[in-house]
DNA sequence: TTTAGCACTCATGGTAATTGAATGCTAAAG
DNA sequence: CTTTAGCATTCAATTACCATGAGTGCTAAA
């Protein structure tokens, strides 16, 4: 009964404090949440759960406000777990689409979910350092060009236009690039500039300025390493009440964002589903949800959200959940029961 | 005689104004730049100055600042066209490195512009609409699915990956992309889903959900006529002091920033060198400056400086023009004499 | 035509004075 | 032993007020 007024207080608090970004006092509790008990006696609470550590007061007579370790007992213990309705509509509404892409699902569940929660959200792809090469193809284009474009096996593109010389044979070209095909496929990234050295001898038999080409590919190799990230509704931050009217903070907050300390952070947690209060020694006003996501292939990334410590956990946490096995659930049906949509032409009886 | 001093008070105001942010009184006017008249004649001038709407004040006894007109007037007959020796050196720097490709040149000299102008820098690539389709390619991956990747004439790629059955026959995959090859190839992208119409009936042999697939390539299509925009240097507004202390202010311009209104704008222009100044019907308080771009192979691009009205047209101006002509002349010499990089295997000896 | 002088305006910044939401504590009531 | 009522106290936030000074427009003299 005790540990229940306890955290039931606690819980009126962290939520309170979640909608309104000012410190809760005893008679507001009471009064908006209708307590049985006198405001006497939530202070006492109060007191006991600063005592503790669970709360912060902002001035010596100011309501409480949830300190770091308040929000994580309340994410652990208190919190409703209960998935918006609209989420799941929206969800299902988009999965339903047939014709999207991988990353079309994942961009636009990322985008779903900054709407609903009103955070930004941040998509982290799987590293593609232990990707392998699939192929590399060299277009060429009008006006001495040719466009060299790099897949990996989970489906990651990357290309680079180069300027060639107006009287390049094309047979050269494409004996060239079959050679680098061979001799790079299945190669994984990682490794990548290390078996370019391997090829430069057999390059110069092609290339007059083999060391140009080999720092031009080697660049479009490092561009691999960069992580794959998108970020998504960078807005909905602006109308947390704590950034609105100072610029400065804002301003940090948002170079801080597109910094890589934030991916750093992020990748490093390889657990299903972490939160990360205020911890964040990139910036101390933000906290960081984020849940593993597997994709097909094997591949593992993760979707995180990103906002003010003051965020709203069970909303956030519940939809970043939900979304995260839902998508998983949607990549595993269609790797079993594979949409039907190249066959070959003796099989067109089967057709529906 | 007149005209000149005129013009002169003129342009010390709107160059401290650039400087300083605070509206410039008569007193501050004499004694930084030592003008040989007495405070009441730069009085009377700058009453005139008002009355054809040149200038304006903040409030009844407030120093003036450029209207929209003034910065205007400013740009047209006043400034000074002085490029910084700065950029010309980073330019030159970065021009003189080999192995980049076009893009890497345009956004290198984007991220220049944007550092030294303190300026957001937009570049909008060639309308994809009018670039042919190259090539199609499909790369079967790991695990079921496909990657497609379109290449236009100018060298830009979209890509897309699809879910595939597992049992898939690469026979048929090589088929239906070798057909889709030899019909789309060399079409406009504008006329794409025409064209996609007439082979659709082709489709269909190869193709059980061809609607399906019909879709998916549709889309992708459409990708390529979302403008190709770059951004750079946003964080640069930030300090910027109209911005620094109004969080909604600067909130409003990144949205907008990021909304496709400015593209539109920045789009709509096809003059050489274009300044709108608080026109901007997306925010009163922004200026674009923006200048057209030749790139290789008859494409024509847009580079724009975005800022608060506010800004040093000058620099910002003379950088960009100056940008823009090294850029041309730079690829303009290296269409005619291109860098020899790959050769025929009997050339071998031609090496240096 | 220019300038000196002057009265006037008004944003800016600083210092009270006031308010009120909250506290902690004590003592009584349950 | 727990809860509550009552009360003095604290302190951020709001408001009021005043002084400052940069700036203006206007008039009259140079």
């Amino acid at each position: 009964m005790e540990r229940n007024r306890r955290d039931l207080i606690l819980k009126h608090i962290v939520e309170h404090f979640i909608k309104t970004a000012l410190p809760v006092g005893s008679n507001t509790l009471i009064d908006t949440y209708q307590l049985p008990f006198s405001s006497a006696t939530i202070r006492n609470e109060m007191l006991s759960l600063e005592q503790d550590g669970l709360l912060e007061k902002t001035h010596t007579s100011s309501g409480r406000i949830p300190s770091s370790q308040g929000y994580q007992y309340y994410v652990d213990h208190l919190r409703s777990k209960s998935v918006d309705e609209r989420i799941k509509q929206q969800l299902q509404v988009m999965l339903s689409q047939k014709t999207q892409s991988v990353t079309d699902i994942i961009q636009k569940s990322s985008e779903i979910l900054s709407n609903m929660t009103k955070l930004a959200s941040v998509v982290l792809g799987p590293n593609a350092q232990q990707e392998k090469l699939m192929s590399i193809q060299i277009t060429p284009l009008e006006n001495n060009s040719a466009t060299a474009v790099f897949i990996t096996d989970s489906g990651y593109v990357e290309n680079k236009t180069f300027v060639l010389p107006t009287n390049i044979d094309k047979e050269a070209l494409a004996d060239c690039m079959n050679l680098i095909n061979k001799r790079l496929k299945g190669t994984p990234v990682a490794n990548l500039s290390e078996k370019m050295d391997a090829i430069r001898p057999i390059l110069e038999d092609y290339i007059v300025e083999h060391d140009a080409v080999y720092q031009a590919f080697a660049q479009a190799f490092i561009n691999f390493a960069s992580e794959r990230l998108k970020l998504y509704g960078k807005d909905s931050l602006f109308n947390q009440p704590e950034f609105a009217h100072d610029g400065d903070k804002l301003r940090k907050i948002l170079t801080m964002l597109e910094s890589p300390k934030l991916l750093d952070e992020i990748h490093q947690n390889s657990n299903n589903l972490t939160v990360n209060i205020g911890n964040s020694q990139s910036h101390q006003d933000l906290s960081i949800v984020s849940s593993k996501l597997k994709m097909p292939g094997e591949k593992e990334g993760r979707i995180a959200l990103v906002g003010p410590t003051r965020m709203d956990y069970d909303r956030a946490l519940s939809a970043l959940e939900y979304v995260t096995s839902m998508l998983e659930s949607h990549f595993e049906k269609h790797a079993e029961k594979p949409v039907d949509k190249i066959k070959k032409k003796e099989k067109k009886n089967e057709k529906e």
